[in-house]
DNA sequence: CTTCCACCATGCCCCAGGGGCGAGGTCAAA
DNA sequence: TTTGACCTCGCCCCTGGGGCATGGTGGAAG
């Protein structure tokens, strides 16, 4: 318990002030050295801190905050707008929040789904060597629509200038793993036939001849997170069939028959003993 | 890229198992020293990895069930499951999350609310000294209804048998910090008048006088979140008086003038210059 | 058979947001 | 003055890896 103080002095010490803001010293400190809530005084001899009342409303801000989850940077981020502008902000995370839980019910439910029924769809082609026009960038999933949206109209507006026609399907490549928070590189490519000059971050390159596994998606099953699903399909397939993978997962835009897309996995030529 | 082999062995190394569940090198290295995923074989010599194909179905699982961004050791418990069993384990899971994100609304409405119209009500009293039969025990948030009632309810009932009436209100004392993740001291005392002897963790203690600060509070605003902004205004008019907090805020069941409950933080009795 | 290069191992430091502990200094009332 | 409750700093711990440096390896090509 905190003892009666006589005549209580302007400032107060570590422990009572998070008692009356609900924050621990521990926590205070941290603070203090991010320089979230700077104490009014610091004894320089002993490095006790000294935090006055006014700061009282700040430091119950922050607590509010920190009870909701928030990181301490978005929170230094939110502690300097008006109270009506971290409304706003806060009201914009909820929607996001809100997302994520969507996106966690789907991913549940897509768990619970098993993956049986797509085995059938599943077929083996050769894929020839082509000379593809490409943009390779790391990206995350929420960039990933605008990146592949935006490079394949730049590639195909190059080989338009460049008088050549782009005569198949568009693949993306995914060469590391893109999920909510880590990037991978992605790989956007045009095949076409001709001669045409690297511009910019478009570069000309060979895709190897290779042989692919590979599973045509509706569009009603090529969003996130049905999408899991086939990709899910595809690699038991291959597991069945005792195959291995040989390179990163691409989609084809459209897909074999008229598919939205198709989902494809280069794999070895043979069957394992 | 992962170069073909010509006659692939029956292991994978690392990289190559990694790239077919989505989990990175390091990733499975985790997962082996923690033995969520062991791999089949590990070369003592060179410390190298194998695992074998029959581990990559157990390897997605564990790949998608951190994209839900669980903890690893709830990954292991739920990994060990019937596909059923894990479904309803996830359910229920997010039924919890959704509760969260609840809680988290709640709270952000509580933050753009403010607590100026609370300022009338607050009030001071002296407390006389008392004696109570107390019990004190840490608990979490989701454990302090149970606390609390279970309690009362052997303080009253031991009261009852030592022969004495409690004749004044449950009081509940919040020594610590009491949250969703961080335990509190957390104590339930009732005063009453005669002689009772302590018996297992009931023990008999004296409150000592003092000035507090309270407010009454009706049932509708009694409950998560709305009374914090109750305790902030609470602490507001404490600050506005120039007082500071002399201990540990507390509730008083039922409250003054047949509120629901009473908050109050005992006070120093003077304002200060 | 050697060489080459990509892969793999360990180990260390880093991120948030503190909790917990121990050593030692400080401040008040009794 | 003593006592006990504060306070300070500093270190190690948790999760789930990312990134880097150093050095050992595997497999395929020459």
């Amino acid at each position: 318990m905190i003892e009666e103080h006589g005549e209580p002095g302007e400032f107060m010490l570590a422990g009572e002030f998070g008692a009356a803001a609900r924050l621990s010293p521990k926590a205070l400190r941290l603070y203090a050295e991010q320089g979230l809530l700077s104490p009014a005084l610091t004894d320089p001899a002993t490095g006790y801190r000294r935090y006055e009342r006014g700061q009282l409303p700040r430091a119950r801000l922050i607590s509010r905050l920190r009870e909701l989850g928030l990181p301490l940077a978005r929170i230094a981020g939110l502690a300097g707008l008006t109270p009506e502008a971290r409304d706003a902000e806060l009201r914009a995370w909820l929607v996001a929040e809100e997302d994520t839980l969507r996106r966690r019910r789907d991913l549940v439910t897509a768990l619970a789904g098993g993956d049986v029924p797509l085995y059938a769809e599943v077929a083996l082609r050769e894929v020839p060597e082509r000379k593809v026009l490409s943009v390779e960038r790391r990206v995350r999933v929420d960039g990933l629509d605008t990146f592949v949206t935006d490079a394949a109209a730049r590639i195909r507006a190059h080989l338009a200038a460049s008088g050549v026609r782009d005569d198949a399907p568009m693949r993306v490549w995914f060469h590391g793993l893109v999920t909510q928070d880590s990037d991978g590189p992605v790989e956007v490519t045009v095949p076409f036939s001709g001669t045409v000059e690297p511009a910019g971050d478009l570069s000309v390159r060979i895709e190897a001849a290779r042989t692919e596994a590979y599973i045509p998606v509706p569009e009603a099953e090529a969003s996130f997170p049905a999408i899991l699903r086939v990709y899910d399909a595809l690699a038991g397939w291959i597991d069945r069939e005792r195959r291995l993978c040989t390179g990163s997962p691409t989609e084809t835009y459209p897909g074999t028959g008229g598919a939205f897309l198709d989902i494809a996995y280069p794999v070895t030529t043979a069957e394992r003993g």
